[in-house]
DNA sequence: ACGAACTCGGAGAGCGCTTTCCGAAGTGTT
DNA sequence: AACACTTCGGAAAGCGCTCTCCGAGTTCGT
């Protein structure tokens, strides 16, 4: 119970409290806090000694009333309407999808002293409110994580005149900051390779097609494959998760058992795939050759280690990150997008 | 511009503007809102009326100004003075060990409407902001994600006060909730499983030897072993990513070739260490049987899916947050540590 | 019929901070 | 020495909300 110099008991000590010790006004300690105006230099020095023996930290709830800036941005998070005990939360937040884009947008966002507030949105009512508390000043704008289908808050956000990026193109046109990765590409990447290596029955494991990053795989690897003469690549889809990407393996080669070759939407489905494949005795590469997307850590940890098309989504998320905060700074900017490269990353299974 | 019920343009309504359109005074708006007191239920419904011909949405800022509950917690990471490039951080949040946390965590929270704010804290100074920001009302608790080594935020939460939860005990005894596993069961366990399958030279990759968590599984295999009459079990440590797992069990083949049995800290270095063996030309379980820790979703993927000991994750993660929502509406209630027991998921490695 | 007891809504004082507006000094020019 | 300028600190008005008072209106007991 000694006080140190922290005071640590009662409440936390206000601007009244350091500008009492200092002997100055409140509005005298709020200037040199914030740095703002010429303070005399002597009076300036006694303040930041006052604030030093009280403890003094600023209150941000009621800077922010005042200032309309939070210094938080909202990363949100859609869950398209799941059962209240469907683990697809769960699912989500342990795919390594969410770490990637999490630390990606931390990297940027911990340098500029922001913080990041995890808002779930789900029904209608959720998107209302979220908006709401945005306009209120909740957070200073928001990270849209990709949505499922077709979703109305990338409107609603641009509406109301909030900051905010998506991570992942919208899926119907909106003038809205967002990054995104040149799926299309990515998929030729693949459907070339998997040519290049001689295969001759091609077959695909797609996400769901209502994401848009799904739908522009399944475009873009059914082009190339068509420029290429295969007319009819059989499919199945899958919902991202290693099992269904088993299953979606097996249903693929139970209707195609001559398949030497295979192009699968995400690493984790491709795991799933391999262990199908392995069941089915199918040596990957020799019998089939497979490559997967995105080059999460799953890919290194597969053997035989997938060859997959590189999706930086650190690098994607920070720039996210970056573009927010420039939105932020500066509302009346341009709304602009930008989009990564994929790359082929070769390894074992094709 | 033509405005709908919700006037999107200009500034979010305040209570006043919903006043004005019911016809009432701020404070009786605000009753009603709240549900306080008994207002004339004719009132009652002109006011929800003119609430929703506003669009009007609560200031959280304000309120929480005055009430002292923000309806937020925070999710403190320790960043063990990681150096600038250092990419520790996309590595931690990569593990699905955070994802796992994040996603039991908010499946409490999110039905008690509260918001989770992510927050790094490395340096010295950084815990002096995160406390002064806590006494602030910046969030009405803090959930601290496992701690590496001895660290004395979890003293300072205390001596201030602050409701805070540990997920994983401290390193040294402080008066505070936590949530934990009983690590040296879940050690005991794969020592049991081990030897109950003959295994006669079995060695161990551990975890860095700071982190509670990680001596306990430490110590609680070394005494089951000894209890067998292993003395001495080899062991190399490393520091829970894939690739220390990999390059422990290069160094412990090294001085070890005759190993026949293996209890790995984590599933992630498990994986590693399976690679390893592969490349060893030793055959798991045959000729190395193997148990790993998390039962994380590596395990499953993993082939050999991994025998591993299951830790809740998820559940612990929930149970901290209903922990701290609990010492938040009683801070007065009595420190509480919840210990779950481990379980071993026998699959194909051991 | 008159006061006590109760119900209900409004006025207003803050929560801790920023920021405009002013007046009091200080500086330099003619 | 009188003027215009500039510099600097304080008073005070809010930001949007909650909540304690308090007064006015209603009901009931006697």
């Amino acid at each position: 119970m000694c006080y140190k110099s922290g005071m640590p008991s009662g409440r936390a000590p206000t601007l009244e409290d350091v500008a009492r010790v200092a002997g100055v006004s409140r509005a005298t300690v709020s200037r040199v806090i914030n740095g703002i105006r010429n303070v005399d230099p002597q009076l300036h020095d006694v303040v930041w000694d006052a604030v030093g023996r009280t403890g003094y930290v600023p209150n941000r709830l009621a800077r922010s009333l005042v200032t309309r800036r939070t210094g938080t941005v909202a990363l949100v998070v859609s869950d398209s309407e799941s059962h209240d005990d469907d683990p697809f939360m769960s699912r989500f937040f342990a795919d390594p999808y969410f770490g990637r884009v999490v630390g990606g947008l931390m990297s940027v966002l911990r340098a500029s002293g922001v913080q990041l507030a995890l808002q779930i949105v789900g029904t209608e009512d959720g998107r209302k409110r979220l908006i709401g508390d945005l306009r209120n000043g909740q957070a200073d704008g928001a990270v849209v994580l990709s949505l499922p289908a077709v979703d109305p808050l990338p409107r609603m956000l641009t509406d109301d005149g909030i900051p905010a990026v998506l991570i992942g193109r919208p899926a119907e046109p909106v003038p809205i900051n967002y990054v995104d990765l040149a799926n299309e590409t990515g998929a030729t990447l693949a459907a070339e390779h998997l040519l290049a290596r001689g295969c001759r029955q091609i077959g695909m494991i797609s996400g769901p097609a209502e994401v848009p990053a799904s739908s522009d795989r399944i475009s873009g690897f059914r082009r190339s494959m068509a420029k290429h003469g295969h007319a009819w690549v059989p499919t199945v889809t899958g919902n991202f998760t290693q099992e269904s990407g088993e299953a979606a393996m097996r249903t693929l080669l139970a209707s195609n058992p001559e398949l030497d070759g295979l192009f699968v939407a995400n690493d984790l489905m491709a795991l799933g795939a391999l262990l199908a494949l392995r069941d089915a005795g199918r040596r990957v590469p020799q019998d089939v050759a497979m490559v997967g997307f995105d080059d999460s850590s799953a890919a290194v940890a597969a053997r035989p280690a997938l060859t997959t098309v590189r999706q930086p989504l650190e690098d994607m998320a920070a720039e996210a990150a970056r573009l927010l905060l420039a939105h932020i700074d500066d509302p009346s900017g341009r709304v602009s997008s930008v989009i990564y490269e994929p790359k082929l990353v070769v390894r074992q299974s094709a």
